[in-house]
Parts: C-alpha cells; structure tokens; sequence
DNA sequence: CTTCATTGCTGGCATATGCCAGTAATATTA
DNA sequence: TAATATTACTGGCATATGCCAGCAATGAAG
C-alpha cells in the first residue's frame, strides 16, 4: 500500500479493524458500524438526523441510508420534531436499547483485546489523533477555507 | 461519536480524510480509493488479484467489485497468469498510467496541506501506527488465534 | 403578506466493501 | 491415475458512503 498516502493508509487500518470488529460482535447479528450508530444515538438522546450527521462526519443522505436496516429491523425510529416539521429526531426503540445493552459485552470485549494488544496509552492517543482529524478545525486547516 | 471505541473513532476519520482527498482529487475524476488502488498496481507490478488484496487488506471480491469502474474507465486491465490459469494479474493500461501520473500532483499537494496541517512527524508516526493496526500480527493478536 | 433564500430531508444513482455460494483449475492423497 | 481437497476468482446480495436533484417547511426581505 502506498505507504506515504495519509489516506490510504487510514482507509486500510479501517478496513483491518472493520474486520475484527465485525467478527467480535458478529453473534449479536449487528455490524460494528450498527453498533457504533446505536450508541452515538443513544449518548445524543434524539438528535436531528442533521445533528448526528455532524457528528459522525458523514453525509446526511448517507446516514439516512445507514439507518434504514436498522429502522427496518425495528432498533431505531425517526420522530418528527414538534416545533419544526422539517426536522427528523433519532431515536431508539425499546428494543434497540436492548440489543445495544445486551452488545455492549461483545464491544467491551472487543475493546480489551484491543488495548491489550496495542497498548492502553498508546490506544487512547490514537483516539485523540482520530478525534483530532474528524474536527471541523481539521477540515478547515486543510482545504484552507476561512 | 462514542469517544472511546476505536474502531468507530478510525472510521470517521476515514470519512473526513476520504472527503478531503476526494475533493482534492476532484478535477482527475478519480476517487481517493481509485488513486490509491492505482498506486498500489504501479508499485506491485501486475500483482495477482489474490496478492493485492492481502496488501491493501481487501477482501478478493470486495477489490474485483472496486476494481470495476477502473477496468470499465480503460485504466486497468485483468490479464490472465501464464502458468496457472486460475490467476489473474491486474495491470495498469497506458492510459491508467497516464491518469496515475497526472493525477499525482494533485496528490502530492494534498499530502502537503495534510502535513502542513498535521506535522510531518507526526503524520508519519500516525503512518506507522496504521501499518501496525493493517498487519496480520495485529489481527492474530488481537483475535487469538495461532 | 408575498417573494425569495435557506434549511432539513428523501430518492436515485454510483462507488466501496464484505459474505456466501458456486465454478474452474491446481495440488494432494489414496 | 482417480478421488479429494485447496485455491483463485465470479456473481449475487447486503450494508456503507457520497453526490446531486428535488420538495416541503421555515426564515428573511420587500
């Protein structure tokens, strides 16, 4: 892999870690992305799609997508917003609370064969690293916009 | 975004970075996933599908489906293997090579702005740490398995 | 209040990525 | 060598992600 593209490296330890997430939390029948999606909604307590969107730097469109198995299989429900009819809030269902409780242990576990073989220190810099590049800040710096 | 799961923290930086190199690659009409995969052919010289997707941590058909609007577009081409015809080769075309060519200095100035941005040492350090993360040790340890 | 711009979302299309079930070719073993 | 296992790839289906073109609701101007 081309091993001087920022990007290309970042897309292929995502595709490795999307892996072994996948397969950490398989036997809940969620993907990892589900995973991570329920409980982002779950910390937001009804987010506009708009917000959550911007959250997670993804495309609002593409989030709506995302969201659709899980709207269809009955863990997450759009709820118009009562004081603007254009917005969508997110939220969970009952069942969707249950299935992220009950996929927490399989995450968790996920989480210490990750830190135990990367190191906790090092694990929680790279975070901040991450976190780092997801900022709007970020984002600005490099395109060089105002 | 659930600060803490690693994975969930890598994929949104790989959504913002994808968004960034793909604008900055915009004018080429190539994708940023597109560019890498034609980097990564010019380096592993005719590589057989199976061996170039071990390297960019692809799986086989998930890299044949991606590989699609490339061959489609005339940038590159499946050329059988000679002694085992269940092998193909990928290559680059003229025109891919051309397009790989043209399309890096656009690259090179997004590395740049991304450097710039970032710290070049750090950004190499973060490099490493994604090399780690790629490699099949990481996903033996952190799986288990032999 | 009417017009116009902005905002929030949906739908369609395209690429990116993965799993699984074949299929063909090669390698291994009885 | 014939039967079996393994390997490399293809195709179908599903999710993940993004862009763009609407469309409806709200806000800003006049």
């Amino acid at each position: 892999m081309t091993r001087e593209c920022n990007n290309s490296m970042l897309r292929r330890a995502s595709r490795m870690l999307g892996q072994v997430y996948d397969d950490a939390l398989a036997p809940s029948g969620l993907r990892a992305t589900q995973f991570g999606l329920l409980a982002q909604i779950d910390i937001m307590r009804e987010p506009a799609l708009r917000e959550l969107a911007a959250e997670i730097v993804m495309d609002l469109s593409a989030l709506s997508h995302t969201l659709k198995p899980l709207i269809r299989d009955g863990y997450v429900a759009l709820v118009p917003d009562k004081n603007d009819r254009r917005v969508k809030r997110v939220t969970l269902t009952k069942a969707g609370r249950k299935k992220l409780e009950q996929t927490s242990k399989l995450w968790a576990d996920a989480q210490r064969r990750f830190e135990k073989t990367f190191g906790d220190k090092r694990a929680a810099d790279l975070r901040a690293v991450l976190e780092e590049l997801s900022s709007e800040d970020f984002r600005r710096a490099f395109t060089g916009s105002p």
